[in-house]
DNA sequence: GTCATCTTTGGCTATTCTACCAAATAACCA
DNA sequence: TGGTTATTTGGTAGAATAGCCAAAGATGAC
């Protein structure tokens, strides 16, 4: 059994790559305060809709938001509440000096 | 200011993709007990040897893990602590309804 | 019904990533 | 010095990803 094809890892790395872009990573941050439509997200992130879409498309597959239709509008959701938690350890990670790490990294 | 060339984003999702590979993670996790040289980490992932020196000069560009050559191996080692709380943050997302999931997400 | 709006999908190209092989580099030993 | 082991680097082919445009769906207004 190799990592490569170990589901556990496999698992996980899919999950990461779900999130391992810039508007991505902007738009979950975006949905920490609620669910919001497609056209709100593709002015924050200012790329063609369609490309905001095809990300959203990425993330609802990975897990991490669902969506849910409104009229004409698709409002997308945050799935996991967790997600705050993974950016906390981040900004730790890349700001190591910064006190507000300590909270997180305590292991 | 869109969120591809937004430095704030872009820096974290550059960390996620650095970890989102089964290889990767994989070592990432063997480290957690301590330095390992490439030869180790290459029998625990099995694949080339070429192959583990590039995911781990990924993983060292990008500041997760950092190198020492002792003799004639190099020894890699863990530089984020903080790696656990991702492992146990993911966990919790792909596995919402285990226990061990409430002591991360608590937010 | 037609029209307008919001979203998704298909197609295409360019870029990036991955894995293997072969060759090069580094360090130790005899 | 020459040989052996450990690691890195270069090259390359294949796969995956990202972005844009155009077209198609879906829904509501008229």
């Amino acid at each position: 059994m190799t990592a490569l094809n170990d589901p556990h890892y496999k698992q996980r790395a899919d999950l990461l790559k779900a999130m391992a872009h810039p508007s991505r990573l902007r738009m979950l941050a975006a949905l920490e305060d609620g669910p919001l439509c497609v056209c709100d997200l593709q002015k924050i992130v200012g790329s063609d809709m369609s490309t905001v879409s095809k990300h959203l498309s990425v993330m609802r597959a990975a897990g991490l938001v669902s969506d849910q239709k409104r009229g004409l509008q698709v409002f997308y959701e945050l799935r996991v509440p967790c997600i705050m938690r993974f950016f906390a350890c981040m900004e730790s990670v890349l700001n190591p000096n910064e006190s507000d790490g300590e909270a997180v990294c305590t292991t």
